[in-house]
RNA sequence: GGGGAGGUUCCCGAGUGGUCAAAGGGAACAGACUGUAAAUCUGUCGGCGAAGCCUUCGGAGGUUCGAAUCCUCCCCUCCCCA
């Protein structure tokens, strides 16, 4: 089966420039391309797609390119945003793109060269501006430029010159990646369509060869919501910024109308079961979601760290104690229980709540839980009765947040 | 460079000397209902707290018994003209 056939099915394509070309190219291994912004160190769960659709690719026998883009983050890329964005040093980005490849590493293989990852900054920053303008620039038209998508939005709120000349360094990029690595599919969030388009027109017009666009639907929830954030903001791929647990728990709260989307997406389960599983209804379509939680944990994270965080949320979420350490844990000296701590504040001190006037309503809306018991009232001292014979305490939050407190001399 | 408009609590957005911790909406949080879903309803939504106090309306000063609201300077954004 064609990868082609691969993406189209699971979701993976918003817009092809000439779908029967990209299936003809996609027949015999090729090369295609992906950027990414270095603007920090850990990928979140928006860049998943992008992820996956290289990783699929690379299955079926494709080269991929990942283009870090060090010399675009200098500019700021206008496509969707309504501001410009920061400008960052070298130094900075290079730190990232090595995080970057890391968590690209849980996914697809770098070894022997099956993938590589480049930074356009090799090639951005020697550039000269006139030989620039007299060999690149002369294909471009303004008017042309002026009607894309990206484009227009900014026009509304003003434009700057360095964010316009972006979609000529990304075009750049394409054209470059066709000559030194005979790259000729770019794809990238639909968002990119303009400046990947651009690139495969720049590459017709300049080498008279042929280049394709591919790009995939942005996703929002069906809550309407961006893809990606839970109540503690931007769930990532970094473990030490999301915890395997919360990073299954992102999953598993996922709206029912999300789940058949979200498996074909973010699993390589095979199709057929796929829609087995997005076929359940009602409470069942639960066992679905755990699959979904489990199964992108494990890619993301590895199966021991899966299994961990679907233990510990069975064990919570049925109503136990939830022994198992995966859960959140927060060390606490022993010694702040021997005279009693109040509720509210051992709940401001967890970041349960975020300030003692929260965490006392909280308490007092009864959204406050110790050991599974609701907490009555904000006053109510916590002490060393409370623990267990290990010395730990399980506060809720609400219904979902849990942290598991030990203590220690 | 000239002219105009504007910067309010997470976001949008009212407020033009005291009744303002600041309307309304959204987001978010909690409760009820559920399936760790959605929808709905109710409540909460600066900090510390018993009352009450403290900090906030781009920044710095000033006027006043009292300022988000008036004055001065500065910073930033947008629009029109060049």
């Amino acid at each position: 089966m064609n990868v082609y056939d691969v993406l189209e099915e699971r979701g993976f394509i918003e817009q092809v420039s000439d779908g029967e070309a990209v299936q003809r190219m996609l027949s015999r291994p090729s090369t295609c391309y992906i950027g990414f912004d270095p603007t920090s160190d850990s990928f979140h769960i928006g860049s998943l797609v992008p992820i996956m659709a290289l990783t699929h690719m690379q299955r079926h026998g494709h080269k991929v390119i990942v283009l870090i883009g060090g010399g675009t983050a200098m500019i700021g890329d206008p496509s969707g945003r309504t501001e410009l964005r920061k400008l960052m040093t070298m130094k900075r980005i290079e730190a990232n793109a090595e995080g970057l490849k890391r968590q690209l590493e849980h996914f697809i293989d770098f070894e022997d060269d099956m993938a590589v990852m480049l930074n356009n900054a090799d090639w951005l920053m020697p550039l000269n501006f006139i030989e620039f303008l007299r060999d690149i620039g002369r294909h471009f038209s303004v008017n042309r430029m002026l009607a894309a998508e990206s484009y227009r939005q900014r026009m509304e709120s003003g434009l700057s010159f360095i964010e316009f000349n972006y979609m000529l360094l990304q075009s750049y990029d394409f054209l470059h990646l066709y000559r030194d690595k005979g790259c000729t599919l770019q794809m990238g969030g639909n968002d990119q369509w303009g400046n990947i388009l651009a690139g495969a027109d720049l590459i017709r017009r300049a080498e008279g060869g042929e280049a394709e666009a591919l790009t995939f639907p942005l996703l929002i929830t069906s809550t309407g919501t961006k893809m990606g954030k839970s109540e503690k903001g931007a769930v990532w791929l970094d473990p030490d910024r999301t915890t395997p647990y919360d990073y299954y728990q992102y999953w598993i709260n996922t709206d029912d109308r999300d789940v058949g989307r979200f498996l074909s997406l973010f699993t390589l389960l095979p199709m057929d079961e796929v829609r087995r599983l997005s076929a359940l209804e009602g409470a069942e379509l639960r066992e679905a979601k755990e699959t979904l939680a489990y199964e992108a944990t494990r890619l993301n994270h590895g199966g021991e760290e899966a299994e961990k965080a679907r233990n510990a949320a069975r064990a919570l979420f049925s109503g136990g104690m939830g022994g198992d350490s995966s859960i959140p844990t927060m060390e606490m000296k022993r010694d702040r229980f021997r005279g009693g701590i109040s509720a509210f504040e051992l709940f401001a001190d967890t970041g349960l709540a975020k300030s003692k006037g929260e965490a006392r309503r909280l308490i007092k809306q009864g959204g406050a839980y110790l050991n599974g018991e609701r907490v009555e009232s904000f006053e109510d001292l916590v002490t060393l009765e409370h623990m267990d014979e290990k010395g730990t305490i399980l506060l809720r939050a609400g219904k979902k947040k849990y942290i598991r407190i030990i203590a220690v001399d």
